[in-house]
DNA sequence: CCAAAAGTGTTCCGTATACACCCATGA
DNA sequence: TCATGGGTGTATACGGAACACTTTTGG
């Protein structure tokens, strides 16, 4: 029973930023979108929300289903609902953008969706306001990874300290000082050094370290003062 | 004409969390809800999206029906959107807080809502996950406030340096060193020194000031960075 | 041995923080 | 004149930032 049956039904979707990171530059995963409108254009992947789940449980059922993989990090940073936006119906779409280590993202084969991975900057023309919902899941991501160590999430199990300062430079187009980066790095306690060294990109090579997932799960950190004042906005 | 045909309804909502500051405490405006499903019963003020309007628009029309006032500063603060939530129909609410100053809605009478200040702390019990998202509201203006200058949205034109010390200590019910406070809000060009004092809270009195709205606008400000650590979250 | 990237030690400087102290005034 | 809150001056400490320098190793 639904006491609102005088309020009008607006469809209510949700749309999927889904960052990557290659060692080089910042992605996003886009799809060729498979059903009308706009049928075969670039998009990001999105759904309906249904009526037995929340909007992040649509979220999180739509990125699995391109991606195979669960509980993907993974946050709201929109919720796009002007009239006009699409032409063709009434929909209010939130967005939530999600991050995941582009790694692991490979071994999966999604038949079901034509999908592929670009430059953050290179990417084709999309549907709707697609593009502004890319605008904004790019500045929360900053707000977001300038306040906490979010960024883990793009980087493989084992990573090394030049990576991660490598992945801080995409994020915020910045030069960062290494040195400077590792030491606060450490000092933070939030990564592990291991063993082992990766001497693919150096001759003397780089400790590989993991994520001390205790300090990073309960340690809510501002670790990353050190970065100059562009961190907001 | 619309596409999605097959696509299910969901109603969609907006509740305000709608925040005060008395001079001694934060408050928040609640009202007595005058329909069912819940009627009579204490919650925040809401509304349905309509079909020609964006959510942020719902919220700001349901918050000048309650209020009288027009570009109050409002902010997005979260989604509730589990399928149970309401338990006589499935609503997604799409939540915004928004700082009015106390004064200037005294003098409004809205004779169409039952409406009260209540204190933070001190609040009735309310419907739904209401008090969830007041939980929500708060944290998201703690956030913000401490990266941007909005608190000063809950002041009058004219106010004094320790007045908005006092509201930051509420905000974040800490204890601020006064003396150092002012000193970096000055520093920040943030306000401009009026000539007139306020006698009314001291002897010496305090100067009144007001914002600087051209910084206020276009600077983006981490200026209490001298807050503790506590600053987020 | 040299180039190149990884990583350490050291210095400098701004700013958060603490706190002594002065100021203005009503009771 | 004294209690009270407003406000300034000054010392300290910490952490960001810059950078010289050492380490490691493949070519």
């Amino acid at each position: 029973m639904n006491f609102y049956t005088s309020e009008p039904g607006i469809l209510l979707a949700v749309d999927c930023i889904i960052f990557g990171f290659n060692g080089e530059s910042l992605e996003i995963l886009l799809i060729k979108r498979g059903f009308e409108p706009e049928r075969n254009k670039w998009s990001l992947m999105g759904g309906f929300v249904q009526p037995d789940e929340s909007p992040e449980g649509a979220a999180s059922r739509v990125l699995t289903q391109l991606t195979g993989l669960e509980d993907l990090y993974m946050e709201n940073c929109g919720i796009f609902g002007d009239p006009k936006r699409e032409s063709q119906g009434r929909v209010v779409s939130i967005t939530y953008f999600a991050l995941i280590d582009t790694h692991k993202y490979e071994h999966i084969i999604s038949d079901h969706y034509e999908a592929k991975w670009f430059p953050l900057d290179q990417h084709p023309n999309l549907i709707f306001d697609h593009e502004q919902m890319i605008a904004a899941a790019k500045k929360e991501l900053r707000t977001k990874a300038a306040l906490y160590p979010i960024l883990f999430e793009l980087l493989p199990e084992k990573f090394t300290i030049p990576q991660i300062a490598s992945l801080y430079e995409c994020v915020y187009n910045i030069e960062l000082d290494k040195r400077n980066f590792s030491r606060k790095l450490l000092a933070s306690d939030l990564i592990i050094k291991l063993k082992e060294k990766d001497k693919e990109n150096s001759k003397k090579g780089a400790f590989y370290y993991r994520l001390n997932t205790d300090i990073y799960k309960e340690k809510i950190m501002s670790f990353l003062r050190y970065l100059p004042s562009w961190s907001v906005d």
